[in-house]
Parts: structure tokens; C-alpha cells; sequence
DNA sequence: CGGAATCCGAATGGATACTG
DNA sequence: CAGTATCCATTCGGATTCCG
């Protein structure tokens, strides 16, 4: 019955590879986007600005994984490839969410605390 | 009253920086860490396993600049440092320890589809 | 003890060209 | 359209050294 202890404090421990992908910059973003419903490889590049085509492809391959993503292939020419949350991938995006939501109330706060240190620790010249 | 629409998709609005920064690898462990009180630079690197010292004291400068760590130097002989959770930290601790959260509770899952996936998509020799 | 500064190899990530 | 494969610049990040 002892589960094992996952600690990703512990270097080692592979909760500290998942935490790291949870925790990436593209693939929060991306589940984000994929919260809408299933979309495609072209709308999910151009939902998620800046995103290169690599690492789009790259983050995608990473959470479909970790059967976090489903991938869809529409035998059909052009080519139709959607993507769309598993269950757990659904289940993840309560905290990424909460964390997108998190940023956004905070920025008020957090652009002052900024110009406050920068103004503080700059001056040089 | 209309505040501004704050959109971390754009790359380049201010809100994407800030979620890299919430999103960080280093930033999700330490604001962990110091959920348990106020902790000196030693312990953190000591808790937060394999982390060098350059990107401690790299993570902890961020997070003091964004307001979400207070640094608190106690004048002595040898030098002591505390950093503990500014309010907006603790705050933001709730989501980041969500993430956590899900993390280890669904590391089976997760285990079991990187299998799937390695085994499927791996066989070459 | 708690850093800052430097050096440098490793990994990241963008741009580009090519394929099914 | 949806990738894959390369090339290359930037950044990351560890190890080391030195300072208050």
C-alpha cells in the first residue's frame, strides 16, 4: 500500500523532470490555449505568439508524452493534425490556469515592485 | 476603471515575462521551500537539491525584484541572510504548491504513458 | 556565510530549407 | 498543412575564484 514518496526536491526523483515541464514556459501556454477545445498545429502557433515552429512541435511531443495531449491525424489532403487535452491534461490545466490567472491579477502589483528595485539598485551612472 | 487587458499569449506583454518567471523550474522549488517560513541562503540550497549557487542567488533576485521575497540581512559576524515570502509570495505559493500538488499525485499516470509512448515510438534496432 | 565575477562547455531556441 | 532536419547565435548553468 506505501505509494512511493515523490519529492522533486530531490533531484533525482523523476517528479523534478514532470514539475519541469509543467512549469514551462511554452507548454503553460499551450495547455492554456488547448483549455478552448481541440485546435489545430496552425491555430495553436498563432494563439501562442512568438512560439517557433520547433518549439511548438517540441512541446506538443513532450506533453503528448506524458498523456497529456491526444494527437488526431485526418487522413486528408493538406494534412489535419488537432490536437486536444486528455483527461489529465485536463486536470492539469486547473492549476496552470490558476496560475495564468494568478499573473495577470498580480501585474499591477509586480510592475511597481519592479520600477521600486530598479530604481534602487540601478543608478550608476 | 477599464484596467489594462493583460494578455501573457502576447509576447510581448509584460504578463509573458512574469509567468516565465512563475513558471521557472528554480522559482515553483524555492517559493516552495520558503512556504515553510523564513529560510537562509545556506538551506535553500541545501533543500532545493541540485541547484548551483549562481542560479539561488539568480532565482532569489527575481523574485525579490518582482516583490514576492523580502531579503533581510542581519548585520554579524559571519553574515547572516534570511528570505522569506513577501504577501504577493505567499499568494502566489497557492498555485505554484497546486502545481506541485497535481505534480506528485499524478506521477503514476504520467510514469505509465511515458512508457506507452517510449515503447511505441522508440523501437528501431 | 553569502555572495559577485569570470570562464566555458552544454543546452536552448530561432531561422531556414526540405519533405510527405 | 504539419512537420523534420540543419545550422548557428544566444543563453543557461556549473565550476572556480575572490571579496565583504
Amino acid at each position: 500500500m506505501n505509494e512511493p514518496v515523490w519529492d522533486p526536491y530531490d533531484r533525482n526523483c523523476p517528479s523534478r523532470q514532470v514539475l519541469d515541464r509543467v512549469g514551462d514556459r511554452w507548454s503553460v501556454l499551450v495547455v492554456g490555449a488547448l483549455t478552448q477545445g481541440p485546435r489545430r498545429f496552425s491555430e495553436l502557433a498563432k494563439t501562442v505568439d512568438g512560439v517557433s515552429q520547433k518549439m511548438l512541435t517540441q512541446t506538443l511531443r513532450g506533453l503528448e508524452r506524458d498523456g497529456l495531449v491526444a494527437r488526431t491525424i485526418f487522413a486528408q489532403i493538406p494534412p489535419r493534425v488537432e490536437y486536444e487535452l486528455t483527461a489529465s491534461g485536463r486536470s492539469l490545466s486547473e492549476p496552470m490556469l490558476a496560475l495564468e490567472e494568478w499573473t495577470k491579477a498580480n501585474m499591477p502589483r509586480i510592475v511597481t515592485a519592479r520600477e521600486a528595485y530598479d530604481g534602487a539598485h540601478a543608478p550608476k551612472a
